[in-house]
DNA sequence: AAAAGCGATTACGTTTTGCGTAATGGATAC
DNA sequence: GTATCCATTACGCAAAACGTAATCGCTTTT
């Protein structure tokens, strides 16, 4: 397993949900658009990460998803942001900035022994 | 689980490493000491967590660690970040900028139809 | 009209992570 | 000498991630 792989596991992992949830919250998020979309942006999902990952979200209850059920069993299956989704995404872009504050201080508050 | 248990597992998580490698810039971390750190920062994690993570961490090449061996099987380890660690810390700093920066803009540059 | 390609999701089996709790063990304090 | 603290290890279960292959309906090609 290559560098790049480990980092996208490790920790890029949880930025691609964030991604997702800010795309849903523009507007309808497809998971086929979404894996070109996040391939943009250097990350590499495979769909068996992606569309459990979609459904999981739904079940937090941060996405809400509908589908033209006319079209089959394989009809594109359309997610929006909720409005607990939003306050998540709230709550993260804050955790965020914190980060980003924490990454640029060299203090430390409390050192080991 | 609750709504908050859910956020840290689905994103913070990584936030997490982040913090891990930044202090393992700093200077040495212990595992112990990085627990309370993170729960000061309102993450929770338990030793069940933190220490594979460590560890897989170290694998990765990521971090190295030492402990004085002279005192039994249960002293402190204390972990350093490494080069390849730093370089993979930089790459997640961009990376973050450049989320943060997404996150700003409400353009959707490849729409799905 | 049969075949080939495309957009999109589903299914599946394996490996890796995450989690909480309990066990361990040395050092210090009382 | 036993109770407490610091710190790690062990363990067993549940969940998530991964890649690949299968499926399905629609559209284009020949």
């Amino acid at each position: 397993m290559d560098t790049n792989a480990l980092i996208n596991k490790e920790i890029l992992l949880g930025f691609w949900k964030i991604h997702i949830l800010h795309h849903a919250a523009e507007g309808p998020v497809v998971g086929q658009w979404m894996l070109q979309e996040l391939q943009h942006h250097g990350y590499n999902v495979s769909p068996g990460t992606l569309y459990p990952l979609l459904k999981r979200l739904e079940k937090h209850g941060w996405l809400r998803s509908e589908v033209d059920s006319e079209r089959g069993p394989k009809a594109p299956r359309r997610y929006y942001l909720t409005a607990a989704g939003h306050e998540v995404l709230d709550l993260v872009e804050r955790q965020l900035g914190e980060l980003q504050r924490e990454l640029q201080t060299q203090v430390r508050k409390f050192p080991p022994k």
